[in-house]
DNA sequence: AATGAATGAGCATTCATTCAT
DNA sequence: AATGAATGAATGCTCATTCAT
């Protein structure tokens, strides 16, 4: 017993050292992920990234692969942590703040979201283990709006699923160019707007009324 | 001179079958790139898929990379002869022949549009090869148009640049997961649905009108 | 047997045509090989310097090895042909005159005798058909020369072969860097004193007399 | 400090293990490129040959090239080194002697040699590593004995420059047929006979005296 | 006889993974 | 736990040779 309880900060201390040095690891590879592609990124860079020996990597990951799925789950993680506590949308402010958010945690770590966005479109494992399931429920509660606002006769009556799909696309345009790094990143401020706007031609182009659009395009 | 015109016609069949025969790997080499990505994709399986030994694949290109690039350019080409020849869009009915047309194109060649966007995504010489022009310069167009629209009052004041990206975002989304490979290729009737509600949805958001949108989410 | 009467002639000029377009092609290969070495050069370049189709080379050689085996018989047979006619030497100005023309047919096909010195190195059946067989006969003779000088007190008592070996190297390595392109070919009068004065060399060393030459080297 | 102290040594024995390997990989190269020719010889054979895998051989050289330009530059030292320790030659003996040890050296890791010649004879990179710079010393100091020794009508008055290479020529040609592996390497006492045969066949051949060689040839 | 596209074995090189230290 | 040298399967590409035209 007197070594268990001598033993046991130390295990802590050792278990939160490789922990540390887990992330750390995570880390380094997404940014060298993101920067040559999974495919042609090296072990030996992304060791060399993290500051460790090629060998230390098998120590803490069975595989280069298996980096890539920590890295997805982690981002996973992150996500559904949102998706959790914003289960419903009360107001346009708060609708906006959610846009929000969700733009901050996918710029907030950049390599990790590029990567993953790069891998996602030809791995399906990876697809399936970050991309699909926060997704489809984004897509599943926007369309359950959706269907509400329309049963209210607040929204015009469009095809809930479809709409959907459009309403993802038309927010996650603007950062597009950023995740693929041809643009730089937004401020704060540019986010927030980008956010309002999108709800903005959202609502918009939803609500109902009277006139249709005919007259909008000219001749 | 008897033998010229005895040569010509079998120099010009052998060119034939070697056009023919480019375009054939083309084919072949997008398919198994849009399935494994470039990368990941061996010269044996392009060579197997293209039903010819491997050392004929460079009969016909310098690389594995000369093929991508083929691949690129070909289809930058395509794109650009449809850009070309709608100028300008004068009614709703041609807006939204003109987007169906444009994701009848992406979706016909299904495995090169998926490889290059795959590609485009890490690869910058891609990405100007093939997707940075003709994206501009669709995104430019219908920056001008709105702005052309804000000026006649027929759009509310919306930021051009912003709203232009939306407005591609909305478009292609429904795509994307065909593009993915995970959801089947829509009919024509389905297509035709999609580039009608993308376009009203467009027109509806961006619509001058009195009342504003806050109504319509309650509380 | 009118055929026979009439072919005869397009038989003749048929085999004329093919012995010519035989030694072209040896020309040709023997400059690429000259120049880029055996191994290195493809039968591509060798085709398209003899202007001819790749597949042609085989009309008129087994194999690019078969080229290599002809161009050393080839250049066996001339040296052979040179021994032949000099079956001994008369005289000091004879002796002049064989040396020099001997180096005049290393050096006039310069691309042969490079190609085949340069495999001779690796190759033993190379050198077996093209350097042995000459070279152990001037070897001989001039062994044999040197004995009878010896016998007849005319040279000092040196080992026959070694010097054999020695006069060989001596006079072969004024031409060593022009075969290896270093150094450009001499003009017919250098030539000439080259061969003059490796056959004085030879002399005067050889030579019986009574001082030796320890005094040559001072202190 | 400790971990300093302790880890010292590992990395010494490291180093030299290292260091040895890379011996050991060269000894193996220069064997199967003496026995192939550089071109024909592969990697897989240089492996098997150095009793290490295919990959290691890329832990300590860069290519297979550079396997061969290691050789050369580790040849070259050793001639330089010897050069370098006499610039002068003082007497009948040291001259012998020079020779001789140039000789051992160059038979001592016949491999190497033979190599190095044969590459030398196609690849100028080879040639200017390996065989140019001391070669050419080599020569510049013989003329310039030679030179020495005409002022003073020690010797006849000969073409240095021509003379230098001839000497060379007798010199190196009793080897070139080890060398090239037609022939055992000759003992001790026999090299020792041979420069002492060479030297002597030189200074015999230019020493300053009365008579001509007309004579010797008889008839 | 001439052509040149097709072939596929062969090669240098890379790199994820292992393991002795 | 950390290291980094060793491994060898895998890959893009070459080229001598064949063969249909």
């Amino acid at each position: 017993m007197t070594t268990q309880v001598a033993l046991n900060p130390l295990k802590g201390r050792r278990q939160r050292r490789m922990a540390r040095r887990r992330r750390e690891i995570m880390d380094a590879a997404a940014c060298v992920f993101a920067e040559q592609g999974y495919a042609h990124a090296t072990t030996r860079a992304v060791a060399a990234a993290a500051d460790i020996a090629e060998g230390t990597l098998y120590n803490y990951f069975e595989s280069k692969r298996d980096i890539l799925l920590a890295i997805a789950q982690r981002a996973e993680a992150e996500v559904n942590a949102l998706l959790d506590e914003t289960e419903r949308v009360e107001s346009v402010e708060a609708m906006v703040a959610l846009v929000e958010r969700g733009l901050q945690l996918l710029l907030r770590n950049l390599p990790f979201t590029r990567t993953l966005w790069m891998e996602a479109w030809t791995d399906d494992e990876i697809l399936r283990e970050f991309g699909s399931a926060w997704l489809q429920v984004l897509h599943a509660r926007i369309e359950r709006f959706i269907e509400e606002q329309v049963a209210l006769d607040l929204f015009r009556p469009v095809n809930p699923a479809l709409t959907s799909t459009m309403v993802l696309g038309l927010v996650f345009a603007p950062i597009f160019p950023v995740l693929r790094g041809i643009v730089p990143p937004p401020t704060p401020e540019a986010l927030h707007g980008i956010a309002e706007a999108a709800v903005d031609l959202m609502l918009y182009g939803l609500q109902a009324r009277e006139a249709g659009h005919v007259g909008a395009v000219p001749r």
